[in-house]
DNA sequence: TTGAAAGCGCTAACAC
DNA sequence: GTGTTAGCGCTTTCAA
């Protein structure tokens, strides 16, 4: 199968006794063949362990079949299971799945995009939230190469998008604090120019406002979703003296770092703290206490954001340019019922 | 850039008033091509935009620059770096990465295998630990496509590996917790079918040995690698009561579920019981106590393999078919220093 | 229903 | 140093 010449269509053919043409017809449009020849040509491509040479296809048919996936960082355990829903679905419609490491690194955002000029893919999956250097830049006269966004939206372009509803995810998030009793409730991980945290706050903000709570600026604190984020805003609110019953997390990174921030002041969690996270990344159910968090639905996001690339490049308009999952409140031990004390 | 058609090699070689056979040697070999007329190619492309047709490429030279991953689930967080460390070296030598999520369905392996015999791809990193189906039972005679294993060696066939050194990293874990005066270690996750965990097994009975202590066989439990393992094990151990001062276990997943296990029954960790994991997951250093743990170098292991691969594919045999990387002990907070009681 | 033949864009042998 | 040309393996008119 592997170093002895491989079989081409025209062994096939030989073999059958009939013209490349029909072999490749056989292949392609079953019906147009005669039942008899078809035979032939399907025992011939049998005994030959004939494939269609890919290539060769894709440069007469000017697509390859091939999605390309830009991601700042595969590793990221929030971008994982995406990948999974993103390579199920196109493998199921017969496509193949390009990574692209970019790193956030702009010459290599440029490097991948010959994937796309070359002909090597014919479409674009983002994680990035922005355009890759090189288009971003491009003039706007020329058509963008087919693309979705998923993960995060891309700034100031109309990139279809697929990804969780934020604002209403936080804002559910925030009500449950609120069920529980709690009405000092902080959120932590402000950070205005990144998309997804100003949306969680402004779920955040909407849940209070329609439970009568008035928002105590000083209970929201800057952070970049970063563990460390995390820690720091705690400690900082420990300084200043202004304290809440709950604190409410970008996500569960930083909600991990408000866990250690107060675990190290010896605080005993949820007893006399709340903390709820957003992500339910692998770990969330892993640490003491469990974290109540808002699961994102990260495999069907992959498959929906494939699925509406596909469609975009078998030509048809998607139905719809963004598409906002729903996350699911999980609630585990990190939340208490507020009490006075 | 796009849906305006692509520039080719005709359009650079007119402009640059040159023939195509010129344009391609001053693209691919520069140097056998005189200054000025290098100048007016380059000038040229710079113009036009243009970019090598992939595909044309690859049918001529009969290779894609590819490699294709076939791994079983890559969400794992246990591969996302390796895959970071594949797709970096590859990307560094002008591969590209295609993924290939198999699910150990062995439908979908042989269907990615189509990706090799059609050109497409042109060499296999294999994380799943067996052929592919349709190669495992193809026909001896038949050379395999180049591949090199990845975390998991390949059982019955002599497939190139790069990994961690499984017996050595237990040996040195277990050697850890033997000189903060443990003599009573467990070992968790016995499992001889299981190549990685019968080696780890083997490293923890030889610093036993080393340190003199006899091996009590009934705390050597058995566990497939998963939490809920770990979780039963511990709880075994108290049915029995057969009892360890530490517990070392075949991973960080399994570790944690004897962490589960111990909380539940009220212990506090490290001081009444010890533990210490392999792998140095994401987690690992959020839970309570932080765990300490051998640390893969999953990155440079991805890394060295796709090395491996392409050094491989450019025609020279490998120096070595086997690599075994240091796994490093990370010290957390997990183990005490064993005093009697 | 089938076949002949053009041509996708490129590299490499060969000739100059 | 450079140009001409064959041909990689396929799909798709066009004609029969």
């Amino acid at each position: 199968m592997h170093h002895r010449k491989l079989a081409t269509i025209e062994d096939v053919a030989a073999i059958a006794g009939v013209s490349i043409a029909t072999v490749s017809r056989a292949i392609n449009e079953p019906r147009k063949v005669a039942d008899e020849t078809r035979r032939r040509v399907t025992d011939a491509i049998a005994r030959t362990g004939y494939t269609t040479n890919a290539m060769a296809r894709s440069l007469r048919m000017r697509r390859a079949n091939m999605i390309l996936i830009l991601a700042p960082d595969v590793g990221d355990p929030n971008f994982s299971n995406i990948l999974v829903g993103l390579e199920i679905a196109a493998s199921t419609r017969g496509y193949g799945v390009l990574i692209g490491n970019t790193q956030n690194d702009p010459e290599r955002e440029a490097d991948y995009l010959k994937f796309i000029s070359s002909n090597q893919a014919d479409g674009l999956i983002l994680f990035t939230g922005h355009l890759p250097f090189g288009l971003a830049d491009a003039d706007p006269s020329v058509r963008l190469p087919p693309m979705v966004a998923v993960n995060e939206p891309v700034l100031n372009h109309d990139v279809p998008f697929v990804g969780v509803d934020n604002f209403e995810g936080a804002r559910i998030a925030a009500e449950h604090l609120v069920s529980q009793g709690h009405q000092r409730i902080a959120f932590i991980g402000r950070s205005p120019a990144r998309r997804i945290n100003a949306l969680r706050e402004e779920g955040y903000r909407a849940a209070l406002a329609q439970a009568g709570l008035s928002v105590d600026e000083r209970l929201i604190l800057p952070g970049d979703g970063t563990t460390e984020s995390g820690r720091q805003a705690t400690e900082h609110m420990f300084v200043r003296d202004v304290l809440p019953s709950a604190f409410l997390c970008v996500n569960d990174a930083t909600a991990l770092g408000v866990f250690m921030a107060l675990n190290n002041r010896g605080y005993v969690l949820p007893r006399q703290f709340s903390v709820m996270g957003f992500d339910d990344i692998a770990f969330a159910s892993f640490v003491t206490p469990a974290l109540t968090t808002m699961k994102q639905p990260r495999r069907k996001i992959g498959e929906e954001a494939m699925n509406m690339l596909l469609t975009l490049l078998e030509g048809e308009p998607p139905r719809q340019r963004e598409v906002f999952l729903r996350s699911e409140l999980i609630v585990r031990n990190s939340v208490s019922r507020f009490t006075e004390k």
